[in-house]
RNA sequence: GCGCCUGUAGCUCAGUUGGAUAGAGCAACGGACUUCUAAUCCGUAGGUCACAGGUUCGAAUCCUGUCAGGCGUACCA
């Protein structure tokens, strides 16, 4: 059975959500999902509907809500205050987390609870630390996540950087809920472009070999080749100096191949973004996989001849023109392998497919859907995920990004200029399907213009706390803290980052739904602007030994929070800035 | 022409699958450091959610149309 990962109540996404009772979203739920057995009409239902819960905005309406009643009526036809009060009645609190529950306005269930009820979260955390918001299981689906796959042809490029930052971190996402991931780079080494990068090359080494020959046309021009054909004259000397193009092509493309690929790699390894497979298009090649697809299709009535070519019809799955998948000149398209690639992915176990595209390829996405679902696979099977371009600027000016001289500002050189940590968090505070302007300078600053170092510096500052609580001869085990100290954790603000730790699993379950990891860095700003507030009016080592401890369990699972939220992000959490 | 994406504060962007009085950062203005990190905090101001209709108890969110921007519309990859 094929698992589609954005279903809200499909597993492993929330199943068993947090590992302890501590959560209070949770219990809340259940509650209410046992509840709405005894309304009337209930049990007839078709409709199935999942319970939210809001955090409202305003705290006279609770600190969670549900318009769970006002979902029903148009299902029941009957009033929702009159449904609320059903639901309400027939609440079983048997943990007492409720301090109070009100109807209000057109049928909103408003919930209050009690304040001790949120300590369990601490409890959660300090006990389980680093896996607090990730789910332990046995043996999740295996989801591959495909991502840049850029061509070999050149370095990578900003717009590259994004679509690596949010591959990498959705991985990260559903590794954290137990899914089994795969992280693959498709290399695009086959066909026209690489015998365009193979004579690129060839002309270039020539040049530098003293002849003046033209460089042709629509080939990769960029500074790049010129160093390749430098390294390659060091290394070979001139015995390709007569070689004529069609026999030494081979033999360049080869090597401009693979230097670029191994530049690629580099660039990546430094942006913190690993592979677990390099999938080669020659592979597919080499075992006539793009021939033996088509004749797969074949019999299941998906491929005919026109007009002297091969077509998919892509139209019997919604695709608005079926698409040729050898040409009249006996060449198969760069679609044919691309079916023959995603078939071999799901050959490969592989219960679910994340295709991370750049948007510009958004024309391609029917035809790629058409393609799984004539697999047999259902359309959920694959999920593409289109990452909008990046404006680059420097001090609110446009970057010149011309790809015809083959000057572009690479992501190398962004990496080098803005670091790491800022590039990532930049790319991953926006929505994938949003435009991005990235401007170099706000990038670098060290300033409040750059929301990564506000979050870091909150990291810092918690460890500067316990730093300054050893140096004080301060006794700190998160292990052996006695709970009953908590009670003393009874300010607003206190409960308010309880509160907000305890929705961190959601968040991340929140991420794994959309496949959009712009909510970890919002959630993050969230959580750390309580967090300075609440250490600019409060003092967590104080003359109290029990405040302090508990304040300290507060600050621990905080700190905590943070670091596991900035690792899904690839970020650093620095201990001192 | 057709298709997809986008349009929310001066700027950059959120808004959890239709919910209560529209959110944050930056910029602007005014405040707070003898303390565990001021890379911080507090406050003020800022809106016809591009526009016009429609759907309903209720719309930034869904439908239709218009406008503006981006991308795509290959027997290229």
């Amino acid at each position: 059975m094929p698992v589609v990962i954005y279903m809200r109540d499909s597993n492993p996404v929330r199943e068993g959500f947090s590992n302890g009772m501590g959560n209070v979203r949770n219990r809340l739920e259940s509650m209410i999902a046992e509840s709405l057995h005894s309304v009337a009409g209930y049990k007839d239902l078709k409709a199935e509907l999942s319970i939210e819960l809001d955090i409202p905005r305003i705290s006279d309406h609770g600190d969670y809500a549900s318009n769970i009643a006002l979902g029903l009526t148009r299902h029941l036809k009957r009033n929702p205050r009159q449904i609320a009060s059903e639901i309400v009645a027939n609440l079983n609190d048997s943990d007492s987390i409720l301090e109070k529950v009100e109807i209000a306005g057109p049928g909103f269930i408003n919930f209050f609870i009690k304040p001790a009820a949120w300590y369990g979260i601490i409890r959660e955390v300090l006990d389980n630390a680093k896996k607090y918001g990730r789910l332990e299981i046995q043996r999740g689906p295996k989801v591959q996540v495909e991502f840049v796959s850029a061509n070999p042809t050149g370095p990578l490029h900003i717009g590259h950087g994004r679509g690596a930052a949010i591959g990498d971190v959705l991985a990260n996402i559903l590794a954290a809920r137990g899914f089994q991931v795969q992280r693959e780079y498709y290399i695009n080494d086959a066909g026209n472009q690489m015998d365009t990068l193979g004579r690129s090359l060839y002309f270039r080494y020539r040049q530098e070999l003293g002849e003046g020959l033209e460089f042709p046309d629509n080939h990769y021009r960029g500074e790049y080749m010129l160093d390749l054909a430098k390294d390659f004259k060091r290394s070979h000397g001139d015995s390709f100096r007569k070689t004529p193009l069609e026999e030494a092509l081979p033999v360049f493309t080869d090597y401009a191949a693979e230097r670029i690929l191994d530049g690629i790699k580099e660039d990546l390894d430094i942006f913190g973004v690993h592979f677990d497979n390099w999938f080669s298009e020659r592979d597919l090649h080499k075992i006539d996989s793009i021939a033996k697809t088509i004749e797969y299709f074949r019999e299941r009535g998906f491929i005919y001849e026109s007009e002297g070519a091969v077509w998919f019809k892509s139209t019997a799955f919604g695709d608005e023109k079926d698409r040729v998948v050898v040409r009249a000149n006996g060449a198969s398209t760069y679609f044919a392998a691309d079916l023959a690639y995603h078939r071999d992915k799901f050959e490969r176990g592989f219960e679910s497919v994340v295709d991370i595209w750049g948007a510009d390829h958004h024309g391609y996405v029917e035809r790629m859907l058409a393609g799984v679902q004539a697999m047999g696979r259902t359309r959920d099977d694959l999920r593409i995920v289109l990452v909008q371009l990046v404006n680059l600027l420097r001090g609110g000016a446009p970057v010149a990004m011309s790809t015809r001289g083959g000057e572009f500002v690479t992501l190398r050189e962004v990496i080098d200029e803005v670091g790491k940590d800022a590039t990532r968090f930049i790319f991953l505070t926006r929505r994938t399907d949003s435009p991005l302007d990235f401007d170099l300078e706000v990038a670098k600053a060290r300033s409040n213009d750059n929301p990564v170092f506000y979050v870091q510096y909150a990291h810092a500052r918690l460890c500067s706390v316990f730093e300054v609580a050893r140096d004080r001869g301060v006794e700190f085990d998160p292990g052996s803290v006695n709970d009953e100290a908590f009670r003393l954790l009874n300010l607003r603000q206190e409960l308010d980052l309880i509160k907000q730790v305890g929705e961190f699993p959601e968040m991340v379950c929140e991420c794994v739904r959309s496949l959009e990891p712009h909510y970890i860095p919002y959630y993050l700003h969230q959580l750390v602007s309580l967090f300075h507030s609440y250490y600019h009016d409060n003092r967590i080592l104080t003359e109290d030994a029990e405040l302090t401890q508990a304040r300290l369990c507060l600050a621990w699972t905080i700190k905590e929070v943070i670091g596991n939220a900035l690792e899904l992000l690839g970020v650093t959490a620095p201990q001192k800035m």
